[in-house]
DNA sequence: CTAATAGTGTCTATGAGACACTATGAA
DNA sequence: TTCATAGTGTCTCATAGACACTATTAG
């Protein structure tokens, strides 16, 4: 056969999401070795011994963050594949994750001894990023505004008791849009086996204290939250 | 290290979906080698050379329905790596993808010698497939019902030209439910840029001739067609 | 004409969005 | 009290669905 079968190694990419500060932003880190050394890139790994590639992605995860895999939301994105992506050999395909994390501390810097931080997702998609990692990057980031639309994923992004208010902070961060208070407070009470009340109320300090939630068993938002058409993504 | 870099071969499989009397069917083959000889399985191949798994599934496609994969509807479903799902080594890791095509005139049997054939998926679901093959099918029927609600993938199911019938049909077909005749019509005709009028016709025989239709350059349904609440899936 | 299928009109119920209003806390 | 934010009521408009009706072919 001229062409024979292809041995590649494989590697899980990690999109981790987060809100700071009003800006949607993704954790990268510094490679610290060839190739594209010092340029920042997403966090990844490789796929060793006899795990699958979602035991490789919450691996990295729990690396990168500090964060049990198993609490947080992880979906694959997409296996990306050309050949000259990567110009080690064997040949590097890697399988990009989307994670979605609440706001935390602070990046743990030194895991691996590179520099890791949050980049706002405008800044990083202006970036260039190591490998493919840009396209990878867009791709997770409209499968996430996406699956808002209709997955009962938003309270990813939350502490796992949190506001109304919070969950409106991430539609309309992630979204780029501003959303009537009042309509989106029914919508998503209403919305069955979405949000489950926990009774306990947190103040602010201004103004009257929100009732606190936590994430219900409910995976799709039925009706979904359509997305206005005046978004800016 | 303990656990080094694994290396692994990669596969392509397909789920090639069609509509045939009625039916959503699947293509199956049944295997010629190991492991799981006589089995069915789910079309593909390995990844060759220097491609990329795209173009490994572009070629297994016009290798098995000898059709152009450039006119089809081709999407990753996702990348399957369990280590035990293939016994073979250097481990076999596979990434599926939908493939949706019209009523072809008959699956061509032979190319490499394994009978093909095309398979209700309900019966193909309740048969015992090859390797991890069942997991991969349902996954990509799931996705097929779910972007028939948002993307204009349904015109994929039929020939260059269709009427609003043939378009009903896939969904009727695909969700398993019946739609409103008169609603549809609106609804599709409606959509901005999902069909382009032809100015022909075509008679069943029977009643007034209806009007064909291609496939326009929307990619999104909007508004999207919604599943009935009461849908078979 | 009738039979059969294509396509339109129209009414009703439901959900989205605008926005006035009420509720509850802190200073 | 005022200020600020949480949450409710209610109106209007758009869309979904039910279904009566008209249109166009074959025989």
């Amino acid at each position: 056969m001229s062409r024979p079968r292809t041995t590649v190694t494989l590697t899980a990419d990690l999109v981790i999401l987060t809100i700071r500060s009003g800006d949607l932003c993704v954790l990268t880190v510094e490679r610290g070795n060839e190739p594209f050394v010092g340029r920042p890139a997403l966090p990844g790994g490789f796929l060793r011994g006899s795990e699958s590639l979602d035991e490789t992605a919450a691996r990295e995860l729990a690396e990168e963050t500090g964060l049990d895999a198993g609490s947080l939301h992880l979906q694959q994105v997409g296996t990306y594949s050309a050949p000259d992506r990567d110009p080690r050999t064997p040949r590097v395909v890697t399988c990009a994750y989307l994670a979605i994390a609440p706001n935390l501390p602070s990046p743990r810097a030194g895991s691996d001894a590179r520099a890791a931080g949050w980049l706002p997702v405008a800044d990083a998609q202006r970036t260039v990023l190591a490998f493919d990692h840009n396209q990878i990057l867009t791709d997770a980031v409209e499968l996430a505004r996406d699956d808002l639309q209709f997955r009962a994923i938003a309270p990813a992004f939350c502490q796992r008791e949190f506001t109304i208010a919070d969950l409106r902070e991430v539609y309309e961060v992630v979204w780029g849009v501003e959303l009537d208070k009042p309509n989106f407070h029914r919508k998503v009470t209403d919305s069955p086996d979405f949000l489950v009340p926990t009774g306990r109320k947190r103040s602010t300090g201004n103004g009257r204290p929100a009732a606190l939630y936590r994430s219900g068993p409910a995976t799709a938002l039925v009706p979904p939250m359509m997305r206005p058409a005046d978004a800016a993504f």
